[in-house]
DNA sequence: GCGTTAGGTTTACAGTGTTAACCTAACAGC
DNA sequence: GCTGTTAGGTTAACACTGTAAACCTAACGC
């Protein structure tokens, strides 16, 4: 848990300590907003837990009800906030890659890396938008951008073309790798890490869940790019 | 969404239709169990949302505050929950591969098919096992076997004795697999893959999510096989 | 002036997990 | 045999939750 971090120009988990916002006046413009940054910020302080209808209201000095004039119940106003996390993880993918050079094997990486820090650093964010839905899956068309996938995509096919990376169905290879990250960062979230790390041997004494989860898409990168196949390249050029 | 699966001893997702059961005599020897049960089958039934203590109580005969007596909350209840699916989990994977060759890729390959197998099909447990926790992840230590990892552990390493599979690590091996199914599974219950896969150009037409998720793990296999590099051992053998 | 509507309020309902107080039958010790 | 003690129940109650219903009030169009 470093402290404040320069690299991150969004981070959500703790937040400027938000003066309890209120909107004074009876109609007033910003109202919905107001509410949709109230249950933002509660999402980030307590959790999925802490974002309740009364405290939303209360925070921006209405009663809970009143909500009901601006979302139909709960579950839109989560949707809302949902999308604007979806947003909020595009801009992180977009600025973590924004100097690195396109076409290049590192920026697909660089995308993988910075999906897990997003992840770790705005975990509420994070667990509320894949929070398991009692029924439906949440549909992802209409949020705008879909999040990271275009992002990734767009590296994805500038590595193909460049010869970076090999030639295939670029959605497969996009959700492939965003498997292998999601897959990590949502066992990590869900089962301690350090009972499973010790045993890997990378979770070394005093580094934190974030290092180690990281650590270990280092050792990804590997699988990633070279596959578990047994290495007959090296074997030939031995041979030779 | 295909009928009765002979191929699959274990599916909880529709049980059998449970005639309420009920511990008649006070202090009965099987109380927990059946309330265990109960629990147990509210949860396959209904989902997160229908397991609720005076449910249980009520499906077991007793009111919900006599369970008190037999798990200190609700959270030690749904623990007990879990550490049943971890367990129906690992007996589902090791069923699956038991009359596969050791030391192949295909059993390897074959867990991650059962593995993303058991979640479509009992999706309640497996969104129960990983579903967000307020605070603290779950422990995996404890629970027997620590579900599937042991079984994939065990044939990763058979894998790489027989050269199957490159020599590397077999725990991060093992992290990176479970890792791509586990992504692949949460990402496709959290968002509506129909709209993901006919962007893919795999979501054709009537084929239901169960399908389509395993197409996709099929294509995967050759990604993880292979690896993304460019395949500069069918260039090298192209120049000779 | 009057109806309509947006944006509020309070009240109330049916849930939730959980605690406190109480009851009852079984068992151990003297 | 009487007396704790305890396990396993009960009901009532508390503090929450999302949400619906009824009501109020100020602004606006006609």
């Amino acid at each position: 848990m470093p402290g404040p971090d320069l690299l991150d120009p969004v981070s959500d988990d703790t937040p400027p300590p938000t003066s309890t916002r209120s909107v004074p006046e009876p109609g007033a413009p910003g109202t919905e907003t107001a509410i949709l940054e109230a249950a933002r910020d509660l999402l980030a302080e307590g959790g999925i837990g802490a974002l309740s209808m009364r405290a939303v209201g209360s925070r921006v000095g209405l009663s809970a009800t009143a909500l009901y004039h601006y979302f139909d119940n709960k579950e839109a106003l989560v949707d809302r906030v949902v999308q604007h996390g979806f947003q909020r993880s595009e801009d992180y993918l977009r600025r973590a890659v924004e100097n690195l050079p396109r076409g290049s094997m590192e920026r697909v990486a660089a995308l993988g890396e910075a999906y897990i820090q997003f992840a770790l650093r705005n975990r509420q964010y994070f667990k509320i938008i894949f929070a398991i839905r009692p029924e439906q899956p949440r549909a992802i068309r209409g949020i705008p951008g879909q999040g990271g996938y275009v992002v990734l995509r767009e590296s994805v096919v500038e590595a193909m073309e460049s010869g970076a990376i090999r030639q295939a169905d670029p959605d497969v290879v996009v959700l492939f790798l965003w498997s292998v990250v999601h897959g990590l960062v949502t066992i990590f979230m869900a089962c301690d890490p350090a009972e499973m790390l010790d045993e890997v041997g990378l979770w070394g004494g005093d580094c934190g869940q974030p290092e180690a989860t990281l650590a270990l898409f280092e050792k990804f990168r590997e699988l990633i790019r070279d596959g578990l196949a047994p290495d007959r390249l090296a074997e030939l050029e031995d041979a030779i």
